[in-house]
DNA sequence: CAGGTACTTTGACCGAGATCAAGTGGGAAC
DNA sequence: GTTCCCACTTGATCTCGGTCAAAGTACCTG
């Protein structure tokens, strides 16, 4: 159970997610501020960051990794509702308590900020208040799209809407086009992806196994994935393919 | 269609939202500059407000009625991804065009703003901003709770979660417990529901027959609803009884 | 009051995905 | 190498909710 740090910058000017996050569009005085209440955190793949109704002390950026947003029924029943990438921002300021469990999915580095002082830096610092705002929308984007999964669409097309995202989200990071072909690793067991899709982990099995035998995909390994054509595997998805890629 | 002015208030202070909506925590000053842009809009029933990739040029706030936020596939299938009663926020500040339809479920009354002069206040009006972010996470929270009925319930329990929601709600507004028994009418038609709910029509009105048979409900004609035991309803719904009801 | 329209209910049947139950394969520990 | 373990795959069967179809009900209009 040995931590590794595995970030290497400790000064935000080297930090990897410095123009995406929170304090994106801070500026010099307003970043110098920040760094003095913020300290860098590893977690383990598994690890849970924080239960659902704990006290929550801090807030922060995924640096690296994937965390997720989970709630869980009595019954066991359990449901992703967020997956957090590298920038994007955990917690909630202005409440007392964790609304779910947030989860390490893979290994995972956070750059956090004590709660208190953060909420009093956003009083006086609009551009984070602001960057904030433009997040929260986004990811409320991001949620309502995941209800229109959830609610309307097959196994199949919700297995393809969810590496749809992931290929297109690797690609702008990556920043290789998705036109031609693109090539992945899944950073999700299939439990995990049943968990975000409300499948079930044999469905997602099948499914997957279907579109690789219909060439919609190739698999090598369990993970690695080659989509030969996004046009297909949005059609597939069931999203409108007439261009206009949401970010 | 003659739109009638359901609406007889003309300024802020006798307004019914007042006190919830993005000017909540507004000053007098603020409050009177909002008034300057400010100006409200009736719609009937059924009408869409605002159609997906429109060009946006207002935002506003339900002061009566619900709107909803619709998305729907090329082959149809439908999703509603919001449902917006009176003081909930319709616009989304620094985006151009709508990412969904929104219509009105019910006759509707607006409070609208010009966007451009309203994303100005937002930038010198640190209460409206503040305000706002608030509400975005309040909505995104309602989003992932719905994220959760929509994967991971049985026909039942979202039926049930609906009439919970809709039950509490109404409840907070008349500022009656909900402890004893609850009355409201419903505001949507089983379509409407089924559409919120990613189920077919029929089965809604099926599960309704079941939970009326079951006494969980009461139905007088369609509509009107009585809950004579709030905590079997949330227990129906798959729900956390142990207290701590949100909102 | 007759007829129309929109909404709702109910029935019969079917199929996508869940459930239950074996297997398979690959990497790590011994 | 062998064993164990865990993530994954595949098969057989069942079931919940979807689909198709037919009525029923309330309200509005002429």
């Amino acid at each position: 159970m040995t931590l590794k740090p595995l970030y290497e910058h400790t000064n935000c000017d080297e930090c990897p997610i410095r123009h995406r996050a929170v304090c994106a569009h801070c500026e010099k005085d307003e970043l110098e501020a920040l760094e003095t209440i913020k300290y860098y955190r590893s977690f383990e793949a598994g690890q849970t960051l924080i239960w659902s109704g704990d006290q929550m002390n801090f807030v922060g950026s995924v640096v690296s990794g994937i965390a997720s947003l989970t709630q869980t029924m009595e019954d066991g029943r359990t449901q992703m509702v967020g997956l957090l990438l590298p920038s994007d921002f955990v917690g909630r300021p202005g409440r007392e308590t964790a609304p779910y469990d947030v989860q390490a999915t893979t290994d995972l580095v956070m750059c956090c900020f004590r709660k208190k002082p953060f909420e009093e830096m956003m009083a006086t610092t609009p551009h984070i208040a602001h960057r904030l705002l433009q997040m929260t929308l986004d990811e409320l984007d991001a949620a309502r799209e995941w209800m229109l999964v959830l609610g309307r669409k097959t196994a199949r097309e919700k297995i393809a809407s969810l590496l749809s995202i992931i290929a297109r989200r690797d690609a702008s990071v990556h920043k290789t086009g998705i036109t031609g072909q693109v090539v992945f690793d899944l950073p999700l067991t299939r439990e995990a992806m049943a968990d975000y899709l409300g499948l079930t982990l044999e469905t997602v099995s099948r499914q997957i196994s279907a579109l690789k035998r219909d060439a919609v995909i190739t698999l090598e390994g369990k993970r690695h994935v080659t989509i030969p054509d996004m046009g297909r595997l949005m059609e597939e998805a069931g999203d409108d393919t007439d261009g206009g890629f949401l970010v």
